[in-house]
DNA sequence: AATCCTGACGAAACAAACTTGCATTTCGAG
DNA sequence: CTCGAAATGCAAGTTTGTTTCGTCAGGATT
């Protein structure tokens, strides 16, 4: 819930820039990095936070470490588009816990999903689950991540 | 550098589950819910940040928020994939801050990957300096997000 | 069977970080 | 130039994170 429109200035945009890499740095080490004091740093997060600026504070967890080694992408297109239709793809596209993006895209196709299994036998009940038991999937298409060369939800942020 | 083949209990996932949905929570809150005591919690977190089950602690930002409302999927299809010429495609694309997300796949595609620009121009600017004025890339697909349904990093958990 | 060693735990003491109140400063509008 | 809103820094108070230390359980050795 964005509570107003926000607006930040240079001081904000480096600390998010410190945020978006490590949001267990201190904020004396923050304050030191930008000139400002703890406590303003302290405000200006807390602003930022519930603002929607920052959406959310998390650990980024090594799929390989928890027996999920496989990342997939699909690229979904359905049959009919109707509003209807594609909110109920999206409601159970976003149910999924394998699935870990979900995108509604403009282009050749409908969705694009991102999603993260144990093998492919878990993918392929996953497919069953979600495209061949609804009747709205026209056809998907399959990349299999050999090397997941970069990831990460870091946003440019501006000068 | 994951230290040593980790191998993760129960409890061990149940902390995970709840740093990757807010990793401010307290030691304390966690160690009341996977029913142990906040060292405790502490030496596990530690020690899987060590071992790179946590692989990181980042603040998520709203791309809208910072001027970069877009986001866009490109599927990569290179002309020849020598091994070399591959290496140096996943460094380029993970050079550029505007890549979010940079997969070497399989299937009709050689790479995917995610981009978050603030206009329609910038990524335009961004083909021509990825895609165009490389030799090796063969043709590219464009998919444009209308609506970022589900956005994380999150990985199902066993339970 | 007794012993030693290793690893993990909890309680308490300790250190560090976060948070709040308040006086002051800054900055834009009138 | 003056005023007021908003942001700042400092200092105190509170919460959280971290270390220490004594205990206990399991496994291997003697």
């Amino acid at each position: 819930m964005p509570a107003s429109p926000p607006s930040l200035d240079s001081f904000d945009l480096a600390i998010l820039a410190i945020l978006q890499r490590d949001n267990t740095t201190p904020q004396r080490l923050i304050g030191e990095a930008v000139n400002l004091s703890a406590p303003a740093v302290q405000r200006r997060i807390k602003r930022m936070e519930q603002t929607g600026v920052i959406a959310g504070n998390v650990a980024l967890v090594e799929p390989a470490a928890v027996g999920q080694p496989i990342t997939i992408f699909v690229e979904v297109e359905l049959e009919s588009e109707r509003t209807e239709l594609i909110d109920a793809a999206k409601r159970q596209f976003s149910a999924a816990p394998e699935v870990q993006q979900c995108y509604y895209v403009t282009g050749e196709a409908d969705f694009i999903l991102v999603i993260t299994v144990a093998d492919m036998g878990a993918y392929e009940a996953l497919t069953r689950k979600l495209f061949f038991d609804s009747n709205n999937v026209r056809k998907f298409r399959t990349f299999v991540a050999m090397d997941r060369v970069k990831v990460g939800l870091t946003v440019p942020l501006p000068d």
